[in-house]
DNA sequence: CTGTCCCTTATGTTTGGACATATCACGAGA
DNA sequence: TCTCGTGATATGTCCAAACATAAGGGACAG
């Protein structure tokens, strides 16, 4: 088999994986050191360098100083999950995406969230609750708190007109985040606002943000009967 | 401020991150090309090209040619999400972990699954369940499809042994994974197998496997009530 | 036998240089 | 005016060389 005139860290990267996948290097095998493989394909370091290091990043491989590269033991199922706006997860969908804002007020940060977050006892927090319908239907309800020593210019925000979302990643970096995904009974007023029968399993997203070790806000997106949250990896 | 002898891409990522959270670099702002980076921080280009090829892996910015590099417009809230082998997650949580074969079948692939993964009508496959505990009560129920003619030699495997996922691991590479999570009502054996009340909601998740191009396995992990799965980023 | 020091080795990172390639922008020709 | 080339430009990739750093392993002393 002719190879490229240059060898690129891809050919590298494919080869490599291919000897995974058919156990000529079986699981936790210490491969070739980078000199080999270099001498191998013919190329410099650099490029056996970054294509290891991608395939060190994607899990297949782990490396260590000295060590050596090894195929990794139990490659532990990492999925990259991209979660996009609701905005435009409905448009993805071919629906029209409408908006509104249920509620907003100023309230003391509830104690079980300051525990979950390591906020301060009571600390102020606007707390919203808004509806995201796709072609008229509900689709997804979101009940966010913020933090308004974080963020002081919110209660300057017309939430009316703009998502929390949007808004919030427009105005407010953050470095740092938790998700966290779960099945909840529809009780309270999710069976009305979502046309949810009274107790149907619910899928939910939390999702937590920080800035600098400070809290910023905290959303719990609840979505229709029978949503599916995926991803491909 | 003075400045280490010699410039790391860590030092330019922190840098560029630092001015786009500051909003110095507004979303969707321009930056400066790489020449000019590495004259202002007085490196190599190779250098600034790591740093914002790996800002660019993260969904900070987006580079094109020729365009430039720009500070992503409403950064993707990409997610990585870490999916341990359900061996590994219950002693993470401190508990002893157990495992029982429920039942095991070869049967035909129902319909609704060769629709959904693109399998052959009525193709031979290995049903099996499977129960999960941890320190003695149920943790995750498993039910699993594994289409014979993707792995011959799964006849042989004994599943009282070992888990299927850890078997498929070890035995079966696969190039490409979809997973959906959802939220599902406890219904059939579910609230007896997961000590459930009848009709808990509880959080489902679905993997389904395949290997150039042909599927391999698919399997509805049910997870018992109350149960989170988190990730940071 | 045990702990310390040092040498060796494999990966990690930077450099300065070069060529490749996508694509924007502009100008000539239809 | 519109279309097609063509050059300029920013990123993408590769190279050869060098130094940095973590860590395994052996020599040596206690």
């Amino acid at each position: 088999m002719p190879r490229p005139a240059r060898v690129s860290y891809h050919d590298i990267k494919r080869a490599v994986t291919s000897r995974i996948q058919s156990r000529i290097w079986p699981q936790g095998t210490l491969l070739p050191t980078e000199a080999q493989l270099c001498a191998e394909f013919g190329c410099a370091r650099a490029t056996v360098s970054r294509a290891l290091r991608e395939l060190s990043d994607q899990g297949v491989v782990t490396r260590k100083r000295k060590s050596g590269t090894r195929v990794a033991i139990l490659p532990p199922e990492r999925a990259r999950l991209d979660i996009p706006v609701t905005h435009r997860t409905v448009e993805d969908m071919g629906a029209a995406y409408t908006y509104a804002l249920i509620s907003r007020a100023e309230v003391a940060t509830p104690a079980w969230l300051t525990a979950a977050i390591g906020a301060q006892e009571n600390a102020p927090a606007l707390h919203l609750t808004a509806l995201h319908s796709a072609d008229g239907a509900p689709f997804q309800l979101e009940e966010r708190w913020i933090l308004i020593a974080a963020v002081p210019n919110v209660r300057e925000a017309d939430f009316a007109a703009i998502t929390p979302t949007e808004w919030l990643l427009a105005e407010v970096p953050f470095n740092d985040a938790e998700i966290a995904f779960s099945a909840i009974p529809a009780d309270g007023n999710l069976p009305s606002l979502l046309n949810a029968a009274p107790g149907a399993p619910l899928f939910r997203l939390e999702r937590t943000t920080w800035l600098e070790g400070a809290p910023v806000t905290r959303v719990h997106m609840t979505y229709r009967p029978g949503y599916q949250m995926r991803a491909r990896y």
